[in-house]
DNA sequence: GTCTATACTCTGATAGAC
DNA sequence: GTCTATCAGAGTATAGAC
């Protein structure tokens, strides 16, 4: 395959993949029709078939691509600094941010895996256990620092944390009252107090 | 309408509400069929649709009965004491409870009302709000009675801490690591240290 | 009130011409 | 690779006997 030939193909995945990914977060992807994806694509369904032999393959694909910039989201911002706090408050501010700028396959990643089956369920559990465990071994080392309380059980608050965050997909609206910045704000201004030993609550920067 | 028959027809429709509600929870509202339903009932596809004009209907009279269960959950444990941090306190560990003890309406409640339509969905987005009211009401009588840090959101906050709660229906496992009571103290730890004044902190029970 | 039987629509998926 | 045409099956809802 010639270097244009893949960048065509990358080209055709995305397009079916954004519009596939508008439809099943309004309709969900019961409701959404392979007819309404290859009308959304200028496809007719034959032609969509050729690219996705089944719906549910479209599904995997975009939740595929949505851990992996998720992932890939946290990972980059969280080497943007040394300081071992900074880093999870990073972490935190780069998976709102991922979550809610309005990529329609957040959405489905969060709320669609029920509608998959079998082995790509499994697989989608295993992906998932992969971005979890970039947040377990974070707040592992921060809790061995000392920086965390010796009260605090990191896996329960890992829990509660990124559902505070992935529920926000359920209320936040793009220009609504609060912004990305105030809101990652708030919730490390609750969170920090709530797990830090007292001696660096002080230290946190907002 | 006789006492009799009163009971009768609440029977039946816990029946069907019951039977349907872990249907819509295994499989989704959309993958699941009136035939099984009716199966599930022990009823034929006729007689289920006597009771139940459209498979929408049951849905929206299941999420009826699973507000009105929530918001009496909380209600009745902030009554249980006069302290006002108490009184947050036991609606937590009451939401946590409501929705995590196996009623599979609670977990439909939460993720199947993107499945209506039109005045189905206002009516739920009403009763929701409805709901989060009691919170919201609760939240700022704290903070007017200065137990919350003034720079605290409370709006920004009530959605954060009911997103924790509410993801938790996600990952909750009956007989798993946690118990309903140990999860509800992690969180409390955390939310209460998060945005209580500091005189405060040291009054809270757990 | 409950059942049998069925009408009618739309679905995901495919076969095969071009 | 894309299109036309169509299949087999499942979906909701209903009509009407009992």
């Amino acid at each position: 395959m010639t270097r244009h030939e893949t960048l065509r193909a990358d080209t055709d995945r995305e397009r079916i993949l954004f519009a596939s990914a508008r439809l099943f977060r309004e309709y969900g992807f019961d409701k959404t029709t392979v007819r309404q994806i290859a009308e959304a694509c200028n496809l007719l369904p034959g032609s969509l078939h050729y690219r996705y032999r089944a719906k549910e393959d479209i599904l995997v694909d975009m939740m595929r691509v949505a851990i992996e910039k998720t992932i890939r989201g946290i990972t980059e911002a969280s080497v943007t600094t040394q300081d071992p706090l900074q880093q999870v408050r990073a972490a935190l501010q780069a998976h709102i941010e991922v979550l809610l700028s309005g990529d329609d396959m957040m959405y489905v990643l969060l709320f669609e895996w029920r509608s998959l089956r079998g082995a790509a369920r499994k697989e989608m559990i295993r992906e998932r256990d992969r971005y979890e465990r970039c947040w377990a071994t974070m707040l592992e080392a921060l809790k061995e620092q000392g920086f965390i309380r010796p009260d605090v059980d990191t896996h329960l608050l890992r829990l509660i944390g990124l559902g505070a965050i992935n529920w926000m997909a359920t209320w936040y609206k793009k220009g609504g009252r609060y912004s990305l910045d105030e809101i990652g704000e708030s919730l490390w201004s609750v969170i920090s107090r709530g797990i830090l030993a007292p001696k660096y609550i002080d230290m946190r920067k907002t």
